[in-house]
DNA sequence: TACCTAATTAGGCATTTAACTAAATAGATA
DNA sequence: TATCTATTTAGTTAAATGCCTAATTAGGTA
């Protein structure tokens, strides 16, 4: 489970409009960066990306995009495998079912709550 | 439906220790401000507070949190409605139902066009 | 009216953030 | 070995953030 410290660091990382648009890429696999097919050891999936492929998407230096990837990945809602001189990133989708998740029990135990309340005014 | 800068707006104040705190404090009624039960116009959940009790949980200036309440309304995270010279806060919890379901559309999603890629692969 | 309570606004200050360029590191290739 | 590619680190700067105290606004109450 995501203790606090690790969901306020997700938070700040996506409360930043770059960061979130490179995850929000990076998420839906925008662009690909070619993975050499013939070996036969690559565990990527086709849709990682490298971080010079994503920076060409956008008008911040490299070091920039360097730095935000970074953060994201420190918050664990991206991987970074690195291959050769390439970083290949993709998107960790654990943490970001998890995250759904405490979303949805803060919502259903909200309800419950409610009810509980108005049951006992009623029995009041 | 949330747009992009509505979700960064919730990210980036949820992104900080002190807001998440509050936020927290505020959706799960953890303290309550007194509301004028007699008064039959109050639509408020008695689980609604008000700014100087939440500053008080806080080793912060009232401003301070002030300024982070406001932060967490243009989020529209919260609630803040007025009532004599009091403000009572409540949760938002339609945009967290939202957001939490942007969330499982989003994982939901990943699943769906991974399982069409592989058919792809089967397929070629 | 004068005072009390609740909250915001204003102004100031220290820290953090987000960007840049230049330099360094790591791995490939000629 | 020298060079090219990919990425990170270092150092700088401007702007934003998060905090404070003091002053102001708004709404009750004596």
């Amino acid at each position: 489970m995501l203790d606090m410290k690790q969901k306020i660091k997700i938070f700040k990382a996506l409360g930043n409009e770059t960061r979130f648009l490179i995850f929000k890429n990076v998420f839906t696999g925008g662009y690909t960066c070619s993975i050499d097919k013939k070996d036969k050891n690559v565990k990527l999936s086709p849709h990682a990306t490298c971080v010079s492929t994503i920076a060409e998407h956008f008008d911040f230096a490299l070091p920039t995009i360097s730095k935000h990837l970074k953060e994201l990945r420190e918050a664990d809602i991206i991987t970074m495998q690195k291959k050769g001189n390439k970083i290949y990133i993709e998107p960790n989708i654990e943490t970001i079912r998890e995250l759904g998740g405490c979303f949805t029990v803060l919502v259903e135990n909200f309800e419950t709550n409610r009810e509980l309340f108005f049951e006992d005014i009623t029995q009041g």
